[in-house]
DNA sequence: TTGAAAGCGCTACCAG
DNA sequence: CTGGTAGCGCTTTCAA
């Protein structure tokens, strides 16, 4: 005899509770719960076991995670703020890495947020909280303001990890050194013998978390460089910041006011970037790298496909594995004073193009 | 005076509950219930209402979505899986409109899964299954088998929409036209006088979704054209599908085997894939569009960045309010039968490759 | 205008 | 080995 209504019939579903699986194995809802979980306390009898089984697969029984949590007082959501960053296929491989090992540890991990979603970080924050998470990734280019992690922990999250970008006070800093990339690009040119380098800084505000840190790299590179070789300020090489648009027409302008500039290399920010400089000045006339050096960032497959190739800089975002046992760590010792872990080597690919 | 311990102190965060609140405030939980959701039913005195909220802002409250939804009997989630796909800048601003709409109607967005992360559709529908979520969207490359739609949907899920790619049964269905790509980009080189015609495939499975319609579009396109010109099968144009790797040595082979293939022209799947193979066929000494016409597709920038420059077709993916203020319909009326809209106006830009 | 109390689905204690 | 039951935090009806 079936009691309940099929959805379709315009009544309302009725979606099974771990009570009617008790009642249709003829067993008590606590015996159920052990059986679900097979829990260590209340060892439950082979026979049992079976018909709670089997009445949970007939009646297509889910557990409610609201209730759980509730009753459990964690959640094990982990969230992962979704990066302002576009997603590459390194970033794609490393969040799902991520997300796998959260799976093996227990935890279910959710990307919440994203571009522009929430207009300022408390609001955002407080929405994470109300969702009790058990830990939140942020980073990449995203902030939260210390009274958000307060307010985060305060509402029982265990731990809060920056990722990649600000050190935030509270929270676990899994620091990546942002200006490595230009060190090592600027590094790079300098070898060459390159003496007047471009750095390029995207106009876009979202991206000034990578491009201020690698600009200040090459910066770095050069007082580095200056300091070795004991050079005088005057004698010293020169780098020049330059904003730039992501468009077809402010490539072009770069390209007109280049005789001014007196360049002899470009740092483009990163491979795309480089790309929309290499075409415009090809365009103009201008030969790579023999009249500029051109070095781009983050090691895309178009790099190798431009002629001439592109010579970039590859950041190694390491294992999602890594991280994710660190949040597992912070969890389980939630608290412990935040932790810094340094993570993310440069590393120089050379090709054509410098 | 403060009698809550800091959890930096080492003791557990003693997280405010709206009983505190309503202790602090000298009233009851419920009077706390109704001013916080400003409910129309039981009004609250103007000197009560800022009593409560004082005493909120001061504990810091925050309330609990897993209690509110397991009495409410709705979490207001919308689990949106995270598409196999690489987040261009079109599909990024399309995701956070979609999410800043679904906001505005009071729901909470959430990306969920994502590559590779679970195995199977079910375990997957399963662990969604499990927070309740209100709709759940799904597509652009993953599937869910008709038995996991009905999972969610027995479990209380209103509104199971399929976005993009194929329908399935029991799940509303927004239909992108994936043929038109390549139907548009087939009925530019045949008006351009193209008779022998490569389609790339990419080998990569996880795009097949995309690839096949592409390649099927195509097809189709010439097959129009036979019919209308009323030509005989064998003075018909021709499609070659071409399997492709994205890889430089794959690029290479292709330009290798090109004479034995004999084409006037290419589709390339997209821009990216067109510029691996206009990479290799100029280093073979091929011209473009003289020798073989390129078309792409998705209109990214870096096709304007290519010499010559790339003609593409690109996809109107709709606003992401659009798709919202539909789920939020579809949530409304849950019983309604499964619906089809359609979207995804394919539009080719003609530059200079063909 | 406000308060008391029931109950959402689940787990974990304690009895039997 | 199994069942009764309290209670997680919240909303909402009913009574005062």
């Amino acid at each position: 005899m079936k009691t309940h209504t099929r959805a379709s019939a315009g009544l309302a579903a009725p979606t099974p509770t771990s009570a009617d699986v008790a009642r249709l194995a003829g067993v008590s809802r606590a015996t159920v719960s052990y059986v679900l979980n097979d829990s260590a306390s209340g060892r439950v009898g082979e026979r049992t076991r079976e018909k709670v089984l089997e009445a949970a697969r007939e009646l297509g029984y889910v557990p409610n995670a609201a209730a759980r949590s509730l009753r459990a007082g964690r959640s094990g959501l982990v969230l992962l703020d979704n990066p302002n960053v576009v997603w590459g296929p390194l970033l794609a491989e490393f969040m799902a890495d991520l997300r796998r090992h959260l799976l093996r540890l227990g935890y279910t991990a959710v990307l919440y947020g994203g571009t522009a979603a929430d207009q300022d970080s408390e609001s955002a924050a407080r929405r994470w909280a109300e969702l009790r998470p058990t830990a939140v990734l942020f980073g990449l280019g995203v902030v939260l303001t210390p009274e958000s992690v307060d307010m985060l922990k305060r509402s029982g999250t265990q731990a809060v990890v920056s990722w990649g970008g600000d050190q935030v006070p509270g929270a676990h800093w899994w620091r990546a050194d942002m200006t490595g990339v230009g060190r090592e690009a600027g590094t790079h040119l300098l070898e060459r013998g390159r003496r007047r380098i471009g750095v390029i800084v995207p106009t876009d505000r979202t991206l000034e978390y990578f491009s201020e840190p690698r600009l200040a790299g090459v910066q770095d590179a050069v007082a580095r460089f200056t300091r070795s070789k004991r050079l005088t300020k005057a004698g010293a090489p020169r780098v020049v910041r330059i904003d730039l648009d992501y468009t077809e027409q402010a490539g072009a302008e770069l390209a007109a006011r280049l005789p001014e500039l007196d360049l002899d290399a470009i740092f483009a920010y990163n491979d795309e970037y480089a790309m929309l400089v290499a075409a415009s000045l090809q365009d103009a006339g201008v030969r790579i790298p023999e009249d500029v050096a051109l070095v781009g960032a983050d090691d895309l497959m178009l790099g190798r496909l431009m002629r001439p190739r592109l010579t970039s800089v590859r950041t190694e975002l390491p294992s999602g594995g890594v991280l994710a046992e660190l949040v597992d760590r912070f969890v389980q010792a939630a608290d412990a004073p935040p932790v810094t872990v340094d993570v993310g080597q440069a590393q120089i690919i050379v090709r054509d193009s410098s």
